[in-house]
DNA sequence: AGCACGCCGACT
DNA sequence: GTCGGCGTGCTC
């Protein structure tokens, strides 16, 4: 018998192995089995294929050294899913395996998976069948030992004579040592029993909220696209009430017997969402995120595989590859938020655009839910390819958030900017926080990262690998690289002009933060960024502070405008709104504006009008005024033709090329080469070579390429031509080494 | 990618 | 004399 075995490498899809008459009762397809790669790697594949005969070009095959699990880890249909997102997105089916399986699942992992264990209590073997009297007489002397005996019979009885010893100690309220005396004496026992890690929801479910009017015929009209279309696009305005629509949507799901996942982008609101879920799916409901541990990681996984108590997953985007038994639905929660697409490494997929696939090959159905979709998925919807459902009304008819613009450019010139507010701002900061009431302050640190600038010769620290200014980090007192994470001293003077004098230059929160504790000393201040986030603690921390009013105005980067449901948030200030629309990024106004009204959104919640400052040089400028009138349509008209014009998505699909290489030169010569071939099929769909704006990163340069493809071509004719170029490419001696990244679908 | 092999310069 | 830098080749 021979074997196809996946392997975690960027290599060929599959290598074929040879497996042992003994052996070959325990390999399935989706088996996972430990292989010799090479002369001194022991990899753990998974059984792709069996075949009878070998590949008769292959005069070498090894033997399997051993099957892991004889069960598959995986179900239908999770290899072809993931073949598909190899094909589609360019990348190996290794690369795809490593990223879907937990490496805890894995042999040759460092880190694997064990089982919790928990002490537990029984009745010593003389005693096991009930036999107690004799036990009671040895403690007549001790009134405590008898009670705690009695306790024990008492709660163990639901559980088959065995009990928790926490719990035990717990319910009957004995210590440690009169449990001790117990066991001395051969009455009762100690044991290790393997636990789960999953939580247990102690409480009594709840029944769903009843749906109001306009969340009925909301979830009626999406219920009746289904009938036609796999996917409904559901637009609603914040607080209109869209987890209360999916929560019905997924009770329909589980009352026919199948799963739901529910997608949510990697932010800080997962513990709010799961609360919510929690209530009314208890034991049903798993969450998987980044941050919980491997351990638990394989739990969710094997609970998947082989029980059928977990029926709604929670997950961020790498949860598309749990195995999944048969899901009915999938709600791709926040769908045009950029954290569904895997940046590096491979895969480089986007979470919503394959979970569309997955449902395909599970026969679900997919909502996407925003409230201010992406303009890839509102023009499915105006197109017709997916169904469109919109809620306009906020719960409790609360108005939409006032936002009023203020021309910093105009200020400055009157010398009435003295800090980084405007008197507007600082005004109406001042009334929100007598009314006591609370604010955010937003600022996107992005592209304008503070940094040490020489007064006299404009010279600026940059990292020594990548061609980037280091960041300037106050509190800490160095400066970092951002790109590779390298942390630096701070230079003591000039090395260009030996000039003593370096100033910080440009803003970030903390300067923000700064300014604020100067003109605000009485107020509690917080700021949340990925500086003030690092554990997992801090971030809910600052939430539940300034949810619980102990602070009065929260600092923030992107993480504070996302999803957070604050109630007496009436005021939100966008310090500067011209570095949300500056990037040289196809999507810079689509993402300003979304960015905008998600600010806006965290505002005037309850009954309260919110009311939003935002400070700009152009007031006049048309993103701002759609802005203004929450003008989602008018923004997505105008980005429509704008994309049109220019050949980008949704109207073609673009793909970024890196090509990487240690000499600046021969990495010239390489991209022109192999652009040149790439023209020759493709012609002016090709764009650059470029340097990219870090043009180094860990000391390898970079050239980037763009390929704009019609929407509707191949994929398979493209990853031919990309195949021969790249083959082509690597043929030339020098270029041998040169490294390419294909990035689809790039956001 | 990740590992071994082999060649070269810098040390005990 | 050997340690380790990195260029090169190979993985069923």
């Amino acid at each position: 018998m021979y074997v196809d075995v996946i392997l975690p490498v960027p290599l060929a899809d599959s290598y074929t192995y040879f497996a042992p008459p003994e052996m070959e009762a325990q390999i399935s397809v989706g088996a996972l089995v430990t292989v010799e790669f090479g002369q001194s790697r022991r990899l753990s594949g998974i059984v792709g294929y069996i075949r009878q005969a070998p590949p008769q070009s292959l005069n070498k095959i090894k033997p399997i050294l051993a099957v892991e699990t004889a069960q598959p880890v995986v179900r239908q249909p999770q290899i072809p899913f993931w073949e598909w997102i190899s094909q589609y997105y360019l990348c190996k089916l290794g690369e795809v395996y490593n990223a879907a399986i937990p490496s805890g699942l894995r042999a040759d992992s460092p880190i694997s998976y064990t089982a919790r264990k928990e002490t537990f209590i029984r009745l010593s073997g003389a005693y096991a069948n009930n036999n107690l009297n004799d036990a009671f007489q040895k403690i007549t002397r001790s009134a405590k030992q008898e009670q705690l005996l009695l306790a024990f019979m008492q709660y163990s009885r639901a559980a088959k004579g065995e009990i928790a010893k926490k719990e035990l100690l717990a319910k009957s309220q004995a210590t440690s040592s009169i449990l001790n005396s117990l066991i001395e004496k051969r009455i009762l026992e100690t044991f290790d029993k393997e636990i789960s890690r999953l939580q247990v929801y102690g409480e009594e479910v709840e029944t769903l909220n009843k749906l109001n009017d306009y969340q009925q015929t909301a979830y009626n009209e999406i219920l009746d696209r289904f009938s036609g279309k796999d996917v409904c696009l559901l637009h609603g305005v914040t607080s209109s009430g869209k987890t209360e629509i999916y929560t019905h949507l997924i009770a329909k799901t589980l009352d026919m017997n199948r799963q739901v996942l529910f997608l949510l982008p990697e932010i800080a609101l997962t513990a709010q969402i799961t609360t919510r879920l929690k209530k009314f799916y208890g034991d049903r409901l798993g969450v998987y995120h980044s941050k919980i541990n491997e351990n638990e990681r394989i739990e969710i996984w094997n609970n998947l595989l082989t029980d059928t108590v977990l029926s709604v997953i929670l997950g961020v985007r790498s949860s598309i590859f749990l195995p999944f038994r048969d899901l009915g639905l999938i709600i791709v929660d926040e769908e045009h938020e950029p954290s569904y697409k895997q940046q590096d490494p491979a895969p480089r997929y986007h979470a919503r655009n394959a979970a569309i696939v997955l449902a395909r090959m599970h026969g679900a159905k997919v909502v996407l839910g925003s409230a201010t979709p992406s303009i890839e998925s509102f023009h499915n919807a105006r197109t017709g390819k997916y169904g469109y459902v919109q809620l306009n009304k906020r719960f409790e008819e609360t108005e939409l958030p006032l936002i009023m613009p203020v021309d910093v450019k105009e200020l400055r010139r009157k010398k009435q900017m003295k800090t980084l507010f405007s008197p507007l701002l600082i005004e109406k900061m001042q009334t929100a926080l007598t009314n006591g009431e609370q604010v955010l302050l937003f600022h996107n640190r992005r592209g304008f990262s503070p940094t040490l600038v020489c007064k006299i010769c404009d010279w600026t620290p940059k990292c020594t690998y990548c061609d980037v200014s280091l960041s300037y980090h106050k509190y800490a007192n160095h400066l970092t690289c951002h790109y590779c994470g390298r942390v630096y001293k701070l230079p003591q003077h000039c090395p260009e002009c030996e000039n003593a004098a370096l100033k910080p230059w440009g803003f970030g929160t903390e300067k923000i933060e700064d300014e604020i504790r100067t003109l605000f000393p009485s107020v509690a201040v917080a700021r949340m960024d990925s500086d003030t986030t690092r554990n997992k603690k801090s971030s809910e921390e600052i939430i539940s502070h300034f949810e619980a009013g102990e602070t009065q105005i929260l600092i923030g980067t992107q993480m504070i405008a996302k999803g957070l449901d604050f109630a007496k948030v009436s005021l939100a200030g966008i310090i500067n709104a011209d570095s949300l629309m500056n990037f040289p990024d196809f999507r810079a106004y689509e993402r300003a504006y979304q960015l905008m009204a998600q600010v806006a959104g965290r505002t005037g919640r309850r009954k309260t009008h919110g009311e939003v400052v935002l400070q700009t040089s152009h007031p006049d400028h048309p993103l701002i005024q759609l802005a203004l009138n929450h003008d989602y349509e008018g923004m997505y008209a105008m980005q429509s033709e704008e994309r049109q014009l220019f050949r980008y998505p949704p109207f073609s699909r673009l793909i970024n090329i890196d090509l990487k290489h240690k000499k600046d030169d021969v990495l010239r010569e390489a991209s022109a080469y192999f652009c040149a071939i790439l023209r020759e099929k493709l012609g002016d769909r090709v764009m650059g070579p470029d340097k990219p704006a870090v043009g180094r990163v860990q000391n390898l340069f970079i050239r980037r390429i763009l390929l704009k493809i019609e929407a509707k071509a191949s994929v398979r004719t493209l990853r031919e031509i990309l195949e021969k170029a790249q083959n082509r490419t690597a043929q030339v001696a020098e270029f041998k080494y040169i490294t390419m990244a294909f990035d689809v679908d790039p956001e």
